[in-house]
DNA sequence: AATTAATACATAAGAAAATTAGGTATTAAT
DNA sequence: ATTAATACCTAATTTTCTTATGTATTAATT
């Protein structure tokens, strides 16, 4: 039986901070396991974001405004709720529409289908 | 008028080995300079290949066993042919399934399209 | 009851892959 | 005669990720 195996690492690369900002504003609020389990789930397993790429990139979009959160606590143990701030919905539209336009584009670049998009 | 712009740097990352590979899959021989310039033009300068980028992926495919070149001469101008080795043809065809597959994931986890294949 | 796995946060050293900036040289265009 | 385009190259730096740790709580297993 095949397993399907994770993408090279390379792939990936580039792609991080829309898939957060895209799951905050499907999601509405999320803490930070909770996303790299999501992404695990939906992708069955094909992308797993590891924590020592998720919690810089969090904090990174914490200090450029584009997310915000709250602590949460369930007995002692504490989760950080993100919520994207209104620059981050628009910075999470504009990166979700850039990267439909990267495919558009490399989709036609690599043969996968005969014509390129303008959007 | 919207001039449409290139994509953020990041987003091209890890793409540059299978765009280089697919391109001498499809055209047999390349050399370096006419990679970039037929990328722009295919990409309407969406996608510009630096040589700062090019030439040392070049040679670590090089050094990889993946392609070839030899060397053509117009008058004393020098142009390095790259060609794909069997080894190559094989990396290339991979990475172009690889890249494929990837675009399936993230159109479903961007929720561009409703269902992710399996492919 | 004790150990392991899962949950939940975090940082730091190192690697990988690009950008930016520089370099050389030939040929075509202004 | 100068600038732009062609054609190769490398090096320092930056960005972004991986790998390796670290701490601590809660659930599951033996």
């Amino acid at each position: 039986m095949y397993i399907c195996p994770m993408y090279t690492s390379e792939l990936i690369k580039g792609t991080l901070k829309t898939i957060i900002l895209n799951l905050l504003k499907e999601r509405g609020k999320m803490y930070g396991y909770e996303i790299t389990q999501t992404v695990k789930e939906m992708t069955k397993g094909k992308i797993q974001i590891t924590e020592g790429a998720l919690y810089p990139t969090l904090h990174s979009l914490e200090k450029n405004g584009d997310v915000g959160f709250e602590k949460e606590y369930l007995g002692k143990r504490v989760r950080k709720y993100y919520t994207l701030t209104d620059q981050g919905e628009e910075t999470a539209q504009a990166k979700v529409n850039e990267f439909a336009d990267f495919i558009s584009t490399m989709k036609y670049l690599l043969d996968l289908e005969p014509k390129m998009g303008n959007a």
